[in-house]
DNA sequence: ATAAACATACATTCGTGTATGTATGTTGTC
DNA sequence: GACAACATACATACACGAATGTATGTTTAT
Protein backbone atom coordinates (compact mmCIF):
# COMPACT_ATOMS: atom_id res chain seq x y z
CA UNK A 1 0.00 0.00 0.00
CA UNK A 2 2.32 2.67 -1.21
CA UNK A 3 1.17 6.28 -0.91
CA UNK A 4 1.97 9.26 -3.06
CA UNK A 5 4.87 11.49 -2.02
CA UNK A 6 2.60 14.14 -0.57
CA UNK A 7 0.74 11.57 1.47
CA UNK A 8 4.03 10.24 2.77
CA UNK A 9 5.13 13.66 3.97
CA UNK A 10 1.76 14.01 5.60
CA UNK A 11 2.11 10.80 7.57
CA UNK A 12 5.62 11.84 8.62
CA UNK A 13 4.22 15.13 9.86
CA UNK A 14 1.46 13.22 11.61
CA UNK A 15 4.00 11.08 13.41
CA UNK A 16 5.87 14.19 14.55
CA UNK A 17 2.64 15.77 15.74
CA UNK A 18 1.68 12.71 17.73
CA UNK A 19 5.19 12.40 19.14
CA UNK A 20 5.49 15.98 20.33
CA UNK A 21 2.16 15.84 22.11
CA UNK A 22 2.97 12.58 23.85
CA UNK A 23 6.50 13.69 24.73
CA UNK A 24 5.17 16.94 26.15
CA UNK A 25 2.56 15.13 28.17
CA UNK A 26 4.43 12.10 29.49
CA UNK A 27 8.07 12.79 28.79
CA UNK A 28 10.41 11.41 26.19
CA UNK A 29 11.51 8.33 28.11
CA UNK A 30 7.99 7.41 29.17
CA UNK A 31 6.65 7.38 25.63
CA UNK A 32 7.00 4.27 23.47
CA UNK A 33 6.98 4.08 19.72
CA UNK A 34 3.90 1.92 20.00
CA UNK A 35 2.01 4.76 21.65
CA UNK A 36 3.18 7.23 19.06
CA UNK A 37 2.10 4.90 16.28
CA UNK A 38 -1.28 4.43 17.88
CA UNK A 39 -1.89 8.16 18.27
CA UNK A 40 -0.73 8.84 14.71
CA UNK A 41 -2.96 6.00 13.49
CA UNK A 42 -0.12 4.15 11.80
CA UNK A 43 2.02 1.17 12.77
CA UNK A 44 5.56 1.12 14.10
CA UNK A 45 6.62 0.12 10.62
CA UNK A 46 5.74 3.56 9.35
CA UNK A 47 7.78 5.20 12.08
CA UNK A 48 10.82 3.08 11.34
CA UNK A 49 10.49 3.95 7.70
CA UNK A 50 10.66 7.69 8.32
CA UNK A 51 12.99 7.70 11.34
CA UNK A 52 15.93 5.62 12.42
CA UNK A 53 14.72 5.43 16.02
CA UNK A 54 13.06 7.45 18.76
CA UNK A 55 16.05 9.72 19.21
CA UNK A 56 15.82 10.78 15.59
CA UNK A 57 12.24 11.90 16.12
CA UNK A 58 13.51 14.04 18.98
CA UNK A 59 16.21 15.41 16.73
CA UNK A 60 13.70 16.32 14.06
CA UNK A 61 11.62 18.28 16.61
CA UNK A 62 14.74 20.00 17.87
CA UNK A 63 15.81 21.01 14.41
CA UNK A 64 12.37 22.24 13.39
CA UNK A 65 12.43 24.82 16.13
CA UNK A 66 15.91 26.30 16.20
CA UNK A 67 16.32 27.17 12.60
CA UNK A 68 13.77 30.02 12.70
CA UNK A 69 15.02 31.15 16.12
CA UNK A 70 18.59 31.89 15.11
CA UNK A 71 17.31 33.69 12.03
CA UNK A 72 15.30 36.01 14.24
CA UNK A 73 18.19 36.85 16.52
CA UNK A 74 20.67 37.43 13.74
CA UNK A 75 18.37 39.75 11.84
CA UNK A 76 17.89 41.71 15.05
CA UNK A 77 21.63 42.02 15.59
CA UNK A 78 22.09 43.61 12.21
CA UNK A 79 19.91 46.54 13.09
CA UNK A 80 22.31 48.90 14.83
CA UNK A 81 20.51 50.28 17.83
CA UNK A 82 21.74 53.21 19.87
CA UNK A 83 20.63 51.54 23.14
CA UNK A 84 21.98 47.97 23.14
CA UNK A 85 20.50 47.14 26.54
CA UNK A 86 17.04 48.19 25.48
CA UNK A 87 17.47 46.19 22.32
CA UNK A 88 18.33 43.10 24.33
CA UNK A 89 15.47 43.81 26.68
CA UNK A 90 13.01 43.96 23.81
CA UNK A 91 14.45 40.78 22.40
CA UNK A 92 13.73 39.04 25.70
CA UNK A 93 10.19 40.35 25.81
CA UNK A 94 9.64 39.33 22.24
CA UNK A 95 10.84 35.79 22.77
CA UNK A 96 8.53 35.47 25.77
CA UNK A 97 5.41 36.82 24.08
CA UNK A 98 6.29 34.70 21.08
CA UNK A 99 6.38 31.64 23.29
CA UNK A 100 3.17 32.63 25.01
CA UNK A 101 1.24 32.85 21.75
CA UNK A 102 2.69 29.91 19.81
CA UNK A 103 1.23 26.60 20.93
CA UNK A 104 3.43 24.44 18.77
CA UNK A 105 6.53 26.13 20.13
CA UNK A 106 5.27 25.59 23.65
CA UNK A 107 4.97 21.89 22.99
CA UNK A 108 8.41 21.51 21.45
CA UNK A 109 10.11 23.68 24.03
CA UNK A 110 8.44 21.78 26.82
CA UNK A 111 9.85 18.57 25.42
CA UNK A 112 13.32 20.05 24.99
CA UNK A 113 13.54 21.87 28.31
CA UNK A 114 11.55 19.95 30.89
CA UNK A 115 10.25 16.67 29.53
CA UNK A 116 13.46 14.99 28.48
CA UNK A 117 16.71 13.91 30.06
CA UNK A 118 19.81 14.25 27.98
CA UNK A 119 21.43 10.87 28.60
CA UNK A 120 23.29 8.57 26.26
CA UNK A 121 20.37 8.22 23.91
CA UNK A 122 20.14 11.96 23.27
CA UNK A 123 23.86 12.71 23.44
CA UNK A 124 23.84 13.98 19.88
CA UNK A 125 20.93 16.30 20.54
CA UNK A 126 22.54 17.54 23.72
CA UNK A 127 25.65 18.60 21.85
CA UNK A 128 23.59 20.66 19.44
CA UNK A 129 21.59 22.07 22.32
CA UNK A 130 24.72 23.14 24.18
CA UNK A 131 26.17 24.67 21.04
CA UNK A 132 23.04 26.80 20.59
CA UNK A 133 23.26 27.89 24.19
CA UNK A 134 26.90 28.93 23.87
CA UNK A 135 26.00 30.95 20.80
CA UNK A 136 23.26 32.84 22.55
CA UNK A 137 25.51 33.43 25.55
CA UNK A 138 28.06 35.03 23.27
CA UNK A 139 25.36 37.17 21.72
CA UNK A 140 24.23 38.33 25.13
CA UNK A 141 27.79 39.27 26.02
CA UNK A 142 28.07 41.23 22.79
CA UNK A 143 25.05 43.35 23.69
CA UNK A 144 26.45 44.04 27.15
CA UNK A 145 29.90 44.97 25.86
CA UNK A 146 28.29 47.27 23.35
CA UNK A 147 26.43 48.95 26.17
CA UNK A 148 29.65 49.44 28.12
CA UNK A 149 31.43 51.03 25.19
CA UNK A 150 28.33 53.06 24.52
CA UNK A 151 28.36 54.46 28.04
CA UNK A 152 24.98 53.06 29.06
CA UNK A 153 26.81 50.91 31.56
CA UNK A 154 29.82 52.31 33.45
CA UNK A 155 33.31 51.57 32.21
CA UNK A 156 34.95 48.57 33.85
CA UNK A 157 31.68 46.73 34.44
CA UNK A 158 32.07 42.95 34.46
CA UNK A 159 29.68 41.56 31.83
CA UNK A 160 29.60 38.05 33.23
CA UNK A 161 27.27 38.41 36.24
CA UNK A 162 24.93 40.49 34.10
CA UNK A 163 24.76 37.85 31.41
CA UNK A 164 24.27 35.22 34.08
CA UNK A 165 21.40 37.14 35.64
CA UNK A 166 19.56 37.54 32.36
CA UNK A 167 20.21 33.96 31.32
CA UNK A 168 19.11 32.43 34.59
CA UNK A 169 16.02 34.55 34.69
CA UNK A 170 14.96 33.72 31.15
CA UNK A 171 15.57 30.05 31.77
CA UNK A 172 13.43 30.18 34.88
CA UNK A 173 10.57 31.85 33.08
CA UNK A 174 10.65 29.30 30.30
CA UNK A 175 10.80 26.32 32.61
CA UNK A 176 8.14 27.52 35.01
CA UNK A 177 5.78 28.65 32.29
CA UNK A 178 6.15 25.46 30.29
CA UNK A 179 5.66 23.43 33.41
CA UNK A 180 2.12 24.75 33.72
CA UNK A 181 1.13 26.90 30.81
CA UNK A 182 -2.21 27.83 32.30
CA UNK A 183 -0.85 29.00 35.64
CA UNK A 184 0.58 32.32 34.48
CA UNK A 185 -0.52 34.91 31.98
CA UNK A 186 2.88 35.22 30.41
CA UNK A 187 1.80 37.37 27.53
CA UNK A 188 0.38 40.01 29.84
CA UNK A 189 3.31 39.98 32.27
CA UNK A 190 6.29 39.49 29.99
CA UNK A 191 7.17 43.16 29.79
CA UNK A 192 6.97 43.81 33.53
CA UNK A 193 9.00 40.77 34.40
CA UNK A 194 11.79 41.56 31.99
CA UNK A 195 11.76 45.20 33.07
CA UNK A 196 12.30 44.20 36.68
CA UNK A 197 15.52 42.43 35.83
CA UNK A 198 16.89 45.00 33.44
CA UNK A 199 16.16 47.89 35.76
CA UNK A 200 18.01 46.02 38.46
CA UNK A 201 21.04 45.56 36.28
CA UNK A 202 21.12 49.22 35.36
CA UNK A 203 20.56 50.42 38.89
CA UNK A 204 23.03 48.01 40.41
CA UNK A 205 25.84 48.88 38.06
CA UNK A 206 25.46 52.63 38.27
CA UNK A 207 25.09 52.83 42.03
CA UNK A 208 26.02 49.68 43.95
CA UNK A 209 25.34 49.48 47.67
CA UNK B 1 22.34 -13.72 56.33
CA UNK B 2 20.60 -11.39 58.67
CA UNK B 3 22.48 -8.26 59.73
CA UNK B 4 22.23 -6.20 62.87
CA UNK B 5 19.85 -3.26 62.87
CA UNK B 6 22.62 -0.73 62.44
CA UNK B 7 24.01 -2.66 59.52
CA UNK B 8 20.58 -2.76 57.95
CA UNK B 9 20.19 0.99 58.22
CA UNK B 10 23.62 1.32 56.73
CA UNK B 11 22.79 -0.76 53.68
CA UNK B 12 19.58 1.24 53.25
CA UNK B 13 21.61 4.45 53.34
CA UNK B 14 24.05 2.90 50.90
CA UNK B 15 21.23 2.15 48.49
CA UNK B 16 20.03 5.74 48.73
CA UNK B 17 23.55 7.03 48.15
CA UNK B 18 24.00 4.87 45.09
CA UNK B 19 20.56 5.80 43.80
CA UNK B 20 20.98 9.54 44.12
CA UNK B 21 24.30 9.49 42.32
CA UNK B 22 22.98 7.39 39.46
CA UNK B 23 19.76 9.40 39.21
CA UNK B 24 21.72 12.62 39.13
CA UNK B 25 24.06 11.29 36.48
CA UNK B 26 21.71 9.45 34.13
CA UNK B 27 18.24 10.47 35.16
CA UNK B 28 15.55 8.64 37.09
CA UNK B 29 13.99 6.81 34.17
CA UNK B 30 17.31 5.76 32.68
CA UNK B 31 18.49 4.10 35.89
CA UNK B 32 17.51 0.52 36.66
CA UNK B 33 17.31 -1.14 40.03
CA UNK B 34 19.96 -3.56 38.85
CA UNK B 35 22.42 -0.71 38.38
CA UNK B 36 21.60 0.74 41.77
CA UNK B 37 22.10 -2.64 43.39
CA UNK B 38 25.42 -3.09 41.64
CA UNK B 39 26.70 0.31 42.71
CA UNK B 40 25.54 -0.23 46.28
CA UNK B 41 27.14 -3.71 46.24
CA UNK B 42 23.93 -5.48 47.13
CA UNK B 43 21.34 -7.41 45.12
CA UNK B 44 17.93 -6.29 44.01
CA UNK B 45 16.56 -8.36 46.84
CA UNK B 46 17.98 -5.88 49.33
CA UNK B 47 16.38 -2.98 47.52
CA UNK B 48 12.97 -4.63 47.44
CA UNK B 49 13.35 -5.35 51.14
CA UNK B 50 13.84 -1.69 52.05
CA UNK B 51 11.70 -0.06 49.36
CA UNK B 52 8.48 -0.97 47.63
CA UNK B 53 9.80 0.07 44.22
CA UNK B 54 11.91 2.68 42.43
CA UNK B 55 9.39 5.44 43.04
CA UNK B 56 9.68 4.92 46.78
CA UNK B 57 13.43 5.47 46.60
CA UNK B 58 12.69 8.75 44.87
CA UNK B 59 10.20 9.62 47.56
CA UNK B 60 12.73 8.94 50.28
CA UNK B 61 15.23 11.29 48.64
CA UNK B 62 12.54 13.91 48.26
CA UNK B 63 11.54 13.69 51.89
CA UNK B 64 15.11 13.74 53.19
CA UNK B 65 15.66 17.16 51.67
CA UNK B 66 12.54 19.17 52.34
CA UNK B 67 12.14 18.63 56.02
CA UNK B 68 15.22 20.74 56.93
CA UNK B 69 14.33 23.31 54.28
CA UNK B 70 10.93 24.26 55.64
CA UNK B 71 12.39 24.41 59.12
CA UNK B 72 14.91 26.97 57.95
CA UNK B 73 12.34 29.17 56.31
CA UNK B 74 9.91 29.06 59.19
CA UNK B 75 12.55 29.94 61.75
CA UNK B 76 13.52 32.87 59.58
CA UNK B 77 9.95 34.10 59.39
CA UNK B 78 9.66 34.27 63.14
CA UNK B 79 12.42 36.83 63.42
CA UNK B 80 10.61 40.08 62.83
CA UNK B 81 12.77 42.16 60.58
CA UNK B 82 12.19 45.83 59.87
CA UNK B 83 13.08 45.42 56.18
CA UNK B 84 11.10 42.47 54.82
CA UNK B 85 12.51 42.80 51.32
CA UNK B 86 16.08 42.65 52.56
CA UNK B 87 15.13 39.69 54.68
CA UNK B 88 13.77 37.88 51.65
CA UNK B 89 16.80 38.90 49.66
CA UNK B 90 19.11 37.43 52.24
CA UNK B 91 17.04 34.29 52.34
CA UNK B 92 17.53 33.90 48.61
CA UNK B 93 21.27 34.45 48.88
CA UNK B 94 21.47 32.01 51.74
CA UNK B 95 19.63 29.27 49.89
CA UNK B 96 21.95 29.72 46.92
CA UNK B 97 25.20 29.67 48.89
CA UNK B 98 23.82 26.76 50.83
CA UNK B 99 23.22 24.90 47.60
CA UNK B 100 26.64 25.85 46.29
CA UNK B 101 28.43 24.41 49.31
CA UNK B 102 26.36 21.29 49.97
CA UNK B 103 27.22 18.49 47.58
CA UNK B 104 24.56 16.13 48.80
CA UNK B 105 21.88 18.76 48.34
CA UNK B 106 23.16 19.42 44.84
CA UNK B 107 22.72 15.76 43.98
CA UNK B 108 19.21 15.49 45.38
CA UNK B 109 18.05 18.78 43.92
CA UNK B 110 19.46 17.84 40.54
CA UNK B 111 17.40 14.68 40.63
CA UNK B 112 14.26 16.50 41.73
CA UNK B 113 14.52 19.48 39.41
CA UNK B 114 16.22 18.38 36.20
CA UNK B 115 16.84 14.65 36.10
CA UNK B 116 13.34 13.34 36.51
CA UNK B 117 10.02 13.58 34.77
CA UNK B 118 6.93 13.65 36.91
CA UNK B 119 4.73 11.18 35.09
CA UNK B 120 2.36 8.53 36.40
CA UNK B 121 5.06 6.74 38.32
CA UNK B 122 5.97 9.82 40.36
CA UNK B 123 2.48 11.27 40.62
CA UNK B 124 2.57 11.04 44.41
CA UNK B 125 5.91 12.82 44.62
CA UNK B 126 4.69 15.49 42.23
CA UNK B 127 1.77 16.31 44.48
CA UNK B 128 4.07 16.83 47.43
CA UNK B 129 6.43 18.82 45.27
CA UNK B 130 3.65 21.11 44.11
CA UNK B 131 2.40 21.54 47.65
CA UNK B 132 5.86 22.67 48.78
CA UNK B 133 5.99 25.11 45.93
CA UNK B 134 2.62 26.63 46.76
CA UNK B 135 3.76 27.05 50.35
CA UNK B 136 6.90 28.91 49.38
CA UNK B 137 4.90 31.05 46.96
CA UNK B 138 2.62 32.08 49.79
CA UNK B 139 5.62 32.87 51.95
CA UNK B 140 7.09 35.04 49.26
CA UNK B 141 3.83 36.91 48.95
CA UNK B 142 3.79 37.45 52.69
CA UNK B 143 7.20 39.12 52.60
CA UNK B 144 6.11 41.37 49.77
CA UNK B 145 2.87 42.36 51.44
CA UNK B 146 4.79 43.12 54.60
CA UNK B 147 7.06 45.40 52.61
CA UNK B 148 4.08 47.22 51.15
CA UNK B 149 2.50 47.85 54.54
CA UNK B 150 5.91 48.78 55.82
CA UNK B 151 6.31 51.44 53.15
CA UNK B 152 9.40 49.96 51.53
CA UNK B 153 7.29 49.35 48.46
CA UNK B 154 4.70 51.95 47.40
CA UNK B 155 1.07 51.47 48.38
CA UNK B 156 -1.05 49.72 45.76
CA UNK B 157 1.79 47.70 44.34
CA UNK B 158 0.70 44.39 42.83
CA UNK B 159 2.62 41.62 44.60
CA UNK B 160 2.10 39.02 41.91
CA UNK B 161 4.57 40.10 39.23
CA UNK B 162 7.18 40.66 41.93
CA UNK B 163 6.73 37.20 43.33
CA UNK B 164 6.81 35.80 39.81
CA UNK B 165 10.06 37.57 39.04
CA UNK B 166 11.81 36.28 42.13
CA UNK B 167 10.43 32.78 41.69
CA UNK B 168 11.34 32.50 38.04
CA UNK B 169 14.79 33.85 38.68
CA UNK B 170 15.53 31.51 41.55
CA UNK B 171 14.25 28.58 39.55
CA UNK B 172 16.50 29.51 36.65
CA UNK B 173 19.56 29.75 38.87
CA UNK B 174 18.87 26.38 40.42
CA UNK B 175 18.26 24.64 37.12
CA UNK B 176 21.19 26.16 35.28
CA UNK B 177 23.61 25.65 38.14
CA UNK B 178 22.56 22.07 38.72
CA UNK B 179 22.77 21.37 35.03
CA UNK B 180 26.52 21.99 35.13
CA UNK B 181 27.78 22.62 38.62
CA UNK B 182 31.31 23.38 37.49
CA UNK B 183 30.31 25.99 34.93
CA UNK B 184 29.54 28.80 37.37
CA UNK B 185 31.00 29.93 40.66
CA UNK B 186 27.65 30.26 42.34
CA UNK B 187 29.01 30.84 45.81
CA UNK B 188 31.00 33.86 44.66
CA UNK B 189 28.22 35.33 42.53
CA UNK B 190 25.11 34.57 44.56
CA UNK B 191 24.93 37.96 46.22
CA UNK B 192 25.44 39.97 43.04
CA UNK B 193 22.88 37.96 41.12
CA UNK B 194 20.19 38.28 43.74
CA UNK B 195 20.96 41.96 44.21
CA UNK B 196 20.39 42.57 40.51
CA UNK B 197 16.86 41.28 40.72
CA UNK B 198 15.91 42.91 44.00
CA UNK B 199 17.29 46.29 42.97
CA UNK B 200 15.24 46.01 39.83
CA UNK B 201 12.09 45.33 41.76
CA UNK B 202 12.66 48.26 44.07
CA UNK B 203 13.60 50.62 41.29
CA UNK B 204 10.78 49.54 39.05
CA UNK B 205 8.09 49.96 41.66
CA UNK B 206 9.21 53.32 42.94
CA UNK B 207 9.80 54.92 39.58
CA UNK B 208 8.49 53.06 36.56
CA UNK B 209 9.46 54.23 33.11
C1' DA C 1 12.75 -20.63 67.34
C1' DT C 2 11.50 -17.26 64.66
C1' DA C 3 11.60 -13.49 62.20
C1' DA C 4 14.65 -10.08 60.14
C1' DA C 5 17.78 -9.11 56.29
C1' DC C 6 18.97 -10.20 52.65
C1' DA C 7 20.44 -13.46 48.07
C1' DT C 8 18.81 -16.32 44.33
C1' DA C 9 15.82 -17.91 40.88
C1' DC C 10 11.92 -17.51 38.09
C1' DA C 11 7.90 -15.71 35.50
C1' DT C 12 6.12 -12.10 32.98
C1' DT C 13 5.73 -7.98 30.69
C1' DC C 14 7.28 -4.46 27.59
C1' DG C 15 9.87 -2.15 24.21
C1' DT C 16 12.96 -2.29 20.60
C1' DG C 17 14.90 -3.56 16.25
C1' DT C 18 14.70 -6.15 12.19
C1' DA C 19 13.21 -9.20 8.75
C1' DT C 20 9.79 -9.98 5.66
C1' DG C 21 5.43 -9.46 3.17
C1' DT C 22 2.63 -6.63 0.14
C1' DA C 23 0.19 -3.35 -2.33
C1' DT C 24 0.71 0.56 -4.80
C1' DG C 25 2.97 4.61 -7.00
C1' DT C 26 6.59 5.71 -10.43
C1' DT C 27 9.59 5.39 -14.23
C1' DG C 28 11.65 3.93 -18.42
C1' DT C 29 10.84 1.71 -22.72
C1' DC C 30 8.70 0.37 -26.86
C1' DG D 1 -0.04 5.00 -23.62
C1' DA D 2 0.52 0.56 -21.99
C1' DC D 3 3.13 -2.57 -19.71
C1' DA D 4 7.07 -4.42 -17.31
C1' DA D 5 10.42 -3.46 -13.73
C1' DC D 6 11.48 -1.35 -9.86
C1' DA D 7 11.25 1.59 -5.80
C1' DT D 8 8.43 3.31 -2.20
C1' DA D 9 5.56 3.30 1.83
C1' DC D 10 4.08 1.11 4.75
C1' DA D 11 1.93 -3.39 7.79
C1' DT D 12 2.90 -7.70 10.03
C1' DA D 13 5.48 -10.96 12.53
C1' DC D 14 9.20 -12.42 15.18
C1' DA D 15 13.39 -12.54 17.98
C1' DC D 16 15.80 -10.56 21.60
C1' DG D 17 17.21 -8.28 25.77
C1' DA D 18 16.10 -5.65 29.65
C1' DA D 19 13.55 -4.53 33.60
C1' DT D 20 10.22 -5.48 36.91
C1' DG D 21 7.97 -7.99 40.57
C1' DT D 22 7.55 -12.04 43.26
C1' DA D 23 8.38 -16.37 45.28
C1' DT D 24 11.48 -18.88 47.70
C1' DG D 25 15.91 -20.10 49.82
C1' DT D 26 19.53 -19.07 53.40
C1' DT D 27 21.83 -17.19 57.15
C1' DT D 28 22.03 -15.02 61.44
C1' DA D 29 20.66 -11.67 65.28
C1' DT D 30 17.58 -11.62 69.18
Amino acid sequence: MKRTKDEAEQTKAGILDAAVELFAEKGFANTSLTEIAKKAEVTRGAIYWHFKNKAEIFDALHESLFVPLTDMILSDMNEEHEQPLHQLQQLCVKSLTDLATNYRKQLVMKVLMVQCIYGEELACAKQKHDARKRESLKLFSLYIEKAIKNGTLPQGTDPEPIVMTICFFMKGVFVEFLNDTAAYDLEANAEILVRHVFEGILNCSSGPR
